[in-house]
RNA sequence: GGGCGAUUAGCUCAGUUGGUUUAGAGCACCUGCCUUACAAGCAGGGGGUCACUAGUUCGAAUCUAGUAUCGCCCA
């Protein structure tokens, strides 16, 4: 490493130092002696890529798995994917038509086949994608919903959530897509507002002439399954329709007219149709009054015989045609626009039908209520704690759980069937037959049971995935899950809340009587530039891949992180990725410039250094303390703001320039030691956000020692800070930067030497801690404390101390006058400020006594310091 | 319709139990610099009636109520 680049480039190194932490099994955990620290990400879709929500949130894991593990901790991070049944299963289905085979001609064992195909060869693209960021997974544990042990431990949950009688077979309405041709739970159905039409529709009162009853509705296809119309007892409007019946248009069935509260008088017409097989409201309606449920619908969405005309035609070409069909025969009586909110498929964009249909459920409330104590009472605590609020919304109305998908890659549900209708649920088929011999009849056969067609909902395994992972199922005094259970964080986006936090909280209780973590990090959703969510079909979204090549896994972590804070959603910007990638050249300028420095034993450490040191440590540790209250908070992108400060600013800005040996001259040994020290300890503690840069430098800043990895370094422990010399240079930057600033208004050269005076006033001692660095950073060739005001200089005034700097130039005592009068205005402004409130009677007797002495103080120091100007303003116009 | 939250600089956001010099940061912007680590840089600078209205208080960006706008969740 003799000649280094002026410009980091991160491609070069980042697939280096991987394959170094890899082949060292630097990610590997086993059980210790040691405190854990365990996350398991939430997985991600097996046969997904990577997007730029992933990238977020796996970088926040990895900060947090880094940082834990350089504490000393055993860092666990348990990497892995679910199967995603009705995503897999669409992608699967749409791969063989292409290949011109239709899914409906396979045997269930043969699209099987297919799938495990297809997952072979796509399945875990993302977790080699998760790699390239710098992931610190300990890989050897990737775990699968579908593998042998995870599998079995949905099916074992499953048969003790059935015995305990929690789970029951159901005819519910269920959210159908009738494109996936599976029930969804309602966590699955996307509710979008569109425009639609609001159709008036009359229905012939039977036995009448000429009388109808009007009704209004968004979906004329469905009055094919009519059982009923309904109007508000208290209605007058309705009254004389008591005890009678309506005709349905066109097929004219009979069907009552019913009186229910439910009703809204000023909704529509004040009458409603009711259609208990295709809307869940009318449903409770049909049971309250008893009335017959009429599925005029195809599993496809065409319609049936029940439906007696347009049979096997598409509810939506119905629709139009129905329409036409009722204006024709002077049913229709207006239509109008409306927009209202109708549910899609999360995963197919179909609109969802309310249907009646026998699957399976999960009974919520009585796990439900356990999970929503631990998040009220913060056993497990939420970031930020506003989501608390909308959890307990969520639990408190919670309701039972579909968890049956009419899909076939997934888990099978484990209920078989005998002919006379009995249920068995079992773990085989031979424990089935030997419960089904035992309970019912001991002739039945192998041949007599038939599994259930349908598999469990991806959540019900995704759900146990803090206990699955380790094994905390099938084997619940093994010694990982004793070790690594309850886990630490959960990270992950607001949106899987329900789906899957809450019930990972109600497994973990349920199954160890224990929290499955005790941190809940939400993250925002990442959206681009002009808050669009990011989107295939918007095309929005960049490449993450891509961008890793262009800034570097170290310069995206940066991107992502610097817009994140906890809970927010941020707005993607490329820039923020070059701002991290400009973040890597600034650290690696800075270690170019020590890397070529010579050290000359025999030198003397300057004054300047000493002080240098000693400020730097100080304002190190503060800032230490700092960045670790952000991380106690979550507030990951404020502590990582607080990092890229202190080494931009502090360290490069101020500390370098402060050190740094004139050109070509060598530095003395004892301060280039502790600047390596001092680097070292800022890449210790940047390591976590920026895991490879750190680890090149780390491994070449001493030029003879390599030390061992970076990653299993240890923290910097926090040490006290000295606030004397934090408030001294404070004084003495603002010294520096008056100077420069003067230097510039006045076109002085940094190259040009130039004399500072001062003059202090009060009898204030001077302070010269930091003279020597003031004299260094401005380019001093003499500093002098004096009595007398010079002639024939520049001046500034910082707090009450007065700054000269006298040059050949002449001065414009307009100008200098006029400035100080600016001052001297402000500051009266101030003062009043202040003098108004010490003037209060009811503020000095009123406030904290120490609030007013700040007050005091400020009216002093305004006092002081408006003297000094008036006086410095007497001697330039006199 | 029900709930949750937001509104502070051009943008994205901090601002802790109300008081620490008449509000902070990053980015963007403007000015001057190729000064031997870094132009992916250095040095400096401007910029805000804290959405609005009323109230509580000695004191409000911060607490209360209302108004407006926006976002999210649920039905």
């Amino acid at each position: 490493m003799k000649e280094l680049p002026k410009q980091y480039s991160p491609a070069k190194t980042e697939n280096k130092w991987y394959a170094h932490w890899m082949e060292k099994g630097y990610f590997k955990s086993t059980p210790d002696s040691r405190e854990p620290y365990t996350i398991t990400i939430p997985p991600p879709n097996v046969t997904g890529v990577l997007h730029m929500g992933h990238m977020l949130n796996n970088t926040i894991q990895d900060v947090l798995v880094r940082r834990a593990r350089m504490q000393g901790k055993n860092a666990c991070w348990v990497p892995g994917t679910d199967h995603a049944s009705i995503a897999t299963e669409a992608k699967v289905v749409a791969k063989l038509r292409e290949e011109g085979i239709d899914k409906n001609k396979l045997s269930r064992e043969e699209f099987l086949e297919h799938a495990w195909e297809w997952k072979e060869k796509h399945g875990g693209i993302i977790l080699e994608q998760l790699k390239k960021l710098g992931a610190s997974c300990d890989w050897e544990r990737t775990a699968f919903t579908m593998d042998e042990s995870l599998s079995q431990s949905v099916i074992k949950v499953f048969i003790d959530l059935y015995n305990k009688g929690l789970i029951y077979r159901g005819v519910r309405m269920v959210n159908w897509d009738p494109k996936a041709l599976t029930a969804l739970s309602d966590e699955e159905v996307i509710y979008k507002e569109v425009n639609s039409k609001f159709y008036y529709l009359r229905y012939k009162i039977e036995g009448s002439e000429n009388e109808f009853v009007t009704i209004a509705t968004t979906r004329p296809e469905t009055i094919l399954g009519d059982t009923a119309v309904c109007v508000h007892p208290e209605d007058e409007r309705f009254q004389h329709l008591r005890g009678k019946r309506a005709l349905v248009p066109l097929i004219n069935r009979s069907v009552p007219i019913i009186f229910d509260e439910y009703v809204d008088k000023e909704f529509g017409t004040g009458a409603l149709k009711v259609t208990p097989a295709h809307d869940i409201n009318d449903y409770n309606l049909g049971i309250k009054h008893n009335l017959p449920s009429i599925d005029i619908f195809n599993d496809n969405g065409t319609l049936n015989e029940k439906a007696e005309i347009h049979i096997g035609e598409d509810r939506f070409a119905v629709r139009n045609k129905i329409v036409v069909e009722l204006a024709d025969q002077g049913h229709l009586v207006k239509v109008e626009d409306m927009i209202n909110k109708v549910g899609y498929s999360e995963r197919t964009d179909e609109v969802i039908e309310p249907k009646l249909s026998l699957q399976w459920f999960l009974k919520m409330d009585a796990i439900a209520r356990p999970a929503l104590d631990v998040v009220m009472d913060d056993t497990i605590k939420f970031y930020p704690v506003r989501m608390k609020n909308i959890y307990r919304h969520w639990m408190e109305n919670v309701r039972d759980w579909c968890i049956s998908r009419q899909l076939w890659w997934g888990h099978r549900i484990p209920a078989y069937y005998l002919p006379k209708g009995e249920i068995v649920v079992a773990e085989s088929e031979e424990e089935a037959l030997g419960i089904a011999q035992q309970k019912f009849d001991k002739n039945y056969t192998i041949a007599d049971l038939m599994q259930d067609e349908d598999v469990l909902d991806t959540w019900f395994s995704s759900w146990l995935w803090p206990l699955s992972v380790f094994d905390g199922i099938r084997y619940p005094e093994n010694e990982d899950i004793r070790y690594y259970y309850p886990t630490d964080d959960m990270v992950t986006a607001p949106e899987i809340l329900f789906f899957w936090v809450a019930r990972m909280i109600m497994a973990g209780l349920e199954y160890r009587k224990e929290i499955p973590f005790r941190n809940v990090y939400l993250h925002g959703i990442v959206r681009d530039k002009q808050g669009r969510k990011m989107s295939k079909s918007l095309g929005n979204s960049p490449d993450p891949l891509e961008l890793i090549e262009r800034f570097g896994a170290d310069g995206v972590r940066v991107g992502m992180l610097f817009s994140a804070p906890a809970g927010n959603d941020l707005l993607f910007d490329e820039a923020l990725c070059e701002q991290g990638r400009n973040f890597c050249n600034k650290i690696w300028n800075a270690f170019r410039l020590t890397h070529g420095w010579h050290i000359d034993d025999n030198l003397e450490q300057p004054q300047s250094s000493k002080v240098a040191i000693k400020w730097f440590e100080s304002n190190f540790n503060k800032t230490l303390k700092l960045i670790e209250d952000h991380f106690s908070k979550y507030r990951i992108a404020d502590a990582l703001m607080a990092i890229y400060k202190l080494i931009w600013d502090d360290f490069c800005s101020w500390y370098l320039e402060m050190i740094k040996p004139a050109y070509q001259k060598p530095i003395d040994k004892a301060s280039y030691e502790k600047t390596l020290e001092i680097f070292e300890k800022l890449l210790k503690i940047l390591h976590p956000f920026m895991p490879f840069i750190t680890e090149e430098i780390y491994q070449h800043l001493r030029k003879n020692d390599a030390p061992e990895s970076i990653m299993i370094a240890s923290m910097p422990a926090l040490e006290k800070h000295n606030e004397k010399i934090l408030q001294q240079f404070e004084f003495a930057s603002q010294v520096i930067m008056a100077v420069r600033n003067l230097r510039q208004e006045k076109n002085i050269a940094n190259k040009e030497a130039v004399e500072l005076l001062i003059r202090k006033n009060y009898n204030d001692e001077p302070d010269l801690t930091f003279d020597d660095l003031v004299c260094k950073l401005c380019n001093l060739s003499k500093l002098e404390y004096i009595e007398e005001k010079p002639e024939g200089a520049f001046s500034f005034i910082l707090k009450t101390t007065e700054f000269y700097i006298p040059v050949s130039q002449k001065i414009d005592l307009e100008k200098e006058i006029q400035k100080l009068e600016q001052e001297l205005k402000y500051q009266q402004g101030f003062l009043a400020s202040v003098q108004k409130k010490l003037d209060n009677a009811k503020f000095v007797s009123n406030a904290p006594p120490q609030v007013v002495e700040i007050e005091k103080k400020k009216q002093a120091d305004a006092q002081a310091k408006i003297k000094v100007i008036e006086e410095q303003l007497k001697a330039l116009k006199g």
